[in-house]
DNA sequence: GGATAAATGGATAGTCAAATCCACTAACGG
DNA sequence: CCGTTAGTGGATTTGACTATCCATTTATCC
């Protein structure tokens, strides 16, 4: 469902958010933290610091923190930062002039993309976190919130 | 959210299923009608054959037909058959052991793909057709049915 | 100011899906 | 039986994504 990048870019975004506001982290802090190989977590960081998303210092002492509040950084912000995202199908995929309705066959399938969409849309990073200050993101402990859509157990 | 191949399939066995049944279609009467380049066509037509959703004859008058009635196949068994379909998330994707639950971001995530996956799983080509024999697939029409979810109209 | 720490930018392999091509086999028609 | 039609199987090319490496710039500490 997302690529490698977005997987890792979550994971430092969220990281990050753990951390005490303005702390520093380097890239090898947040590699060691979220498992992410040092030099493609680099490569990322740094689409997230032209983003916006994170804000960068340099030299000694420095590192990555968050550029805004948790409660500013949606999950979708971040995978349209690598190109995840599934997108919505906006035109007949055959190249069929005319419909203004797509067919029952590309109706379903963006139905799907659009509910994963919203969500992601409307979740922060802040959100993951829980309001809870137990919970632990990056599976470092069991807890596990509801985020509003019943879990399907298959 | 599809790769191409899977993309590709849906339309060749939609098209398939709206042909009166057991009547023959070549891989260039599809290709024509799906718009998919021909030399594509074949293999994705090849693997829906090894895996039983449609039936070959070969030589003149030859082509493929579905091996089994529309409603006996589901959009899921399609993506499978291209290692399409997103994959649920089973175990902590950092590696890390002994946790039973997933952490809060790949419990979203994964909820996400189990959303979907249920709806794959349970609609039928038949069901995209739809009831009404008046409805038309393929963007071949201004038909739009409602598969059960609210469509997103953003 | 020199040494060290750390992010930046660009260039470079590896891997996999998308797409194409060609030689081969099977079935039907005259 | 011979030719045409059409599916089968394998080899190959292309491009995007994953991943790595190195030289450079910036900042801090002594």
């Amino acid at each position: 469902m997302l690529n490698q990048s977005a997987e890792y870019a979550l994971r430092a975004v969220v990281h990050l958010a753990t951390l005490p506001a303005d702390q520093q982290a380097s890239a090898g802090d947040i590699s060691d933290r979220t498992k992410v190989p040092i030099p493609y977590l680099q490569k990322v960081l740094r689409t997230l610091t032209r983003r916006g998303v994170l804000h960068a210092k340099r030299g000694m002492g420095g590192g990555f923190c968050l550029a805004k509040s948790s409660g500013e950084i949606t999950v979708l912000e971040i995978l349209n930062a690598f190109d995840s995202s599934p997108q919505r199908i906006e035109t007949c995929p055959l190249g069929i002039k005319g419909h203004t309705h797509l067919c029952p066959l590309h109706t379903l399938i963006d139905e799907q993309v659009a509910n994963a969409q919203r969500v992601f849309a409307t979740t922060t990073i802040h959100d993951i976190l829980g309001s809870d200050s137990e919970i632990r993101p990056l599976c470092d402990g069991l807890a596990r919130v509801s985020l509003g859509l019943p879990k399907d157990n298959r």
